[in-house]
DNA sequence: TCAATGTAATACGGTTCCGTAACGAATGAG
DNA sequence: CTCATTCGTTACGGAACCGTATTACATTGA
């Protein structure tokens, strides 16, 4: 499973789902909150606030903030590690998941409309 | 010239590509700011602030914003049109090419290396 | 000439993010 | 028990973004 892709199609792709997340999803998410969404959500659990600023090379209070937001969305959320209660383990949540999967949908659909670039309105 | 993209690659891609995004390029630019950048190297000129405001589905005044940061940083250049002086139109401008291509480099070396998930630390 | 329209920029109050620094809570070694 | 270490959060000043409303300038047409 591996994507052998040309310039142009990484980058028509690129255009055309971010293009599309900006009018489906709106301002509300950064790119740092998203790449840390995907990551909690394809990658392997348990994920924590020190785990996850390391991943992004960024710092612990940018992780914090970005919890605060996707968890106000209902996007994340925190349960305190009982083994070792400094720890904080982010779970995953069901409208998080489902948003997942939309930006998913919008990606695909996006990668298969690559041949017509000037409709990008329709939907 | 089109995509078929099944949802583990689909997200998987964007997974990585996003990470690496944030890694390399850092939190200066919006998913809007993105859009607009990619929207104004891939799509046919002349682009104005009403066109790219009408494309996002956003108000006018963040197209401003937006041009004045990327400007800032050298990624586009405004320019009066001579003809109707109302209008300004974006142009490209070096720096924001290499840009754009920095950013199609991460998507296709995060496309092939999506066999490897474990594997995001090189490089 | 002069009013009406169109375009981009600016002003405003509010919110969020940034990085650095300081802080409490919990752990574990001595 | 004491104290250094680790973890996540909060505080702070500064910057950017948000949407709405307003402004300045150019163009168009009566």
């Amino acid at each position: 499973m591996s994507l052998d892709l040309r310039p142009s199609e990484a980058l028509g792709l690129w255009h055309a789902a971010t293009l599309e997340h900006v009018r489906v999803i709106g301002p509300d998410l950064t790119i740092r909150q998203v790449a840390i969404l995907l990551h909690i959500y394809l990658a392997a659990p348990p994920h924590t606030v020190r785990g996850l600023a390391a991943l992004l090379g960024v710092t612990k209070p940018v992780i914090t903030r970005a919890l605060d937001t996707m968890g106000h969305m209902g996007l994340v959320r925190r349960v305190r590690d009982e083994r070792d209660r400094r720890n904080v383990v982010i779970k995953r949540t069901v409208e998080g998941a489902l948003f997942v999967e939309k930006l998913g949908d919008i990606i695909i659909l996006e990668g298969r409309r690559l041949a017509a670039p000037e409709d990008s309105q329709s939907s």
